[in-house]
DNA sequence: AAACCATATTCTTATTTGCTTATATGTATA
DNA sequence: TATACATATAAGCAAATAAGAATATGGTTT
């Protein structure tokens, strides 16, 4: 496989790098990767509260690694495949090692099923 | 060109990325992949004190992404290529821009003769 | 040994970050 | 319209971080 590794500015860069340097949005990215997830299972994976949930993800939305899609009640986040930045991103998730259990935890529960 | 992507923990991931956030040290890595370089250099290259300089280098070498060696009464930096974080930092330096002005800057000063 | 230079460490201050609690907004449904 | 649920925003606090100042360490030169 062959990667595109366009230069990107060091400020920004900087700036994604840093947001991914916090376990929590590094883990949200790596299951976004393969999943569309909505908050309320965040909520459920990670435990902090919906709050705390909430201002992570926009903090990804505004650097543009994600975006959101409102779906009845629920908003789903999935990557922002347009940014500038996501071939960076991609290259980095591609070292991390898949949080699926997480998210098959969470089918054991039912608990994901109350976003369908 | 292939390259290897073998997984790291999320943990030790996340904190080389929440460093490599850092503008200085993200620079500094991005010098280190083509040059070895003192303290000294550092300190005249970026506008902070020597001691700022010690401890990002510190931080650095405490998550193994650079060795040092002694040479006479200098420190000189470079990547540690043994690192198990070294693929990681490779492909995120790779979308990093240049960042030889800042050493064609200095030379140009005549400030880089001085660690040699 | 004394003076000197490069680098490291310690301590302190200012700022930033991550989280919680409380409240607001927005949507669905009885 | 009233109520319930999902998400967002605001305010406040504790912990982490970046950087400067002062000092310590280690090597070099006289």
């Amino acid at each position: 496989m062959t990667v595109k590794t366009t230069k990107v500015e060091l400020d920004k860069a900087g700036m994604v790098l840093k947001l991914l340097g916090d376990k929590t949005m590094l883990s949200m990215m790596k299951l976004l990767q393969k999943n569309e997830c909505c908050v309320c299972e965040f909520v459920e994976i990670f435990n902090i509260g919906q709050s705390a949930i909430s201002q992570h993800l926009r903090k990804l939305k505004d650097v543009g690694l994600v975006r959101e899609t409102r779906k009845g009640q629920w908003v789903f986040y999935s990557l922002n495949h347009t940014s500038d930045m996501y071939g960076l991103v991609q290259q980095i998730l591609a070292f991390i090692p898949n949080q699926d259990q997480r998210i098959i935890a969470l089918e054991k529960q039912g608990l994901r099923i109350i976003c369908e």
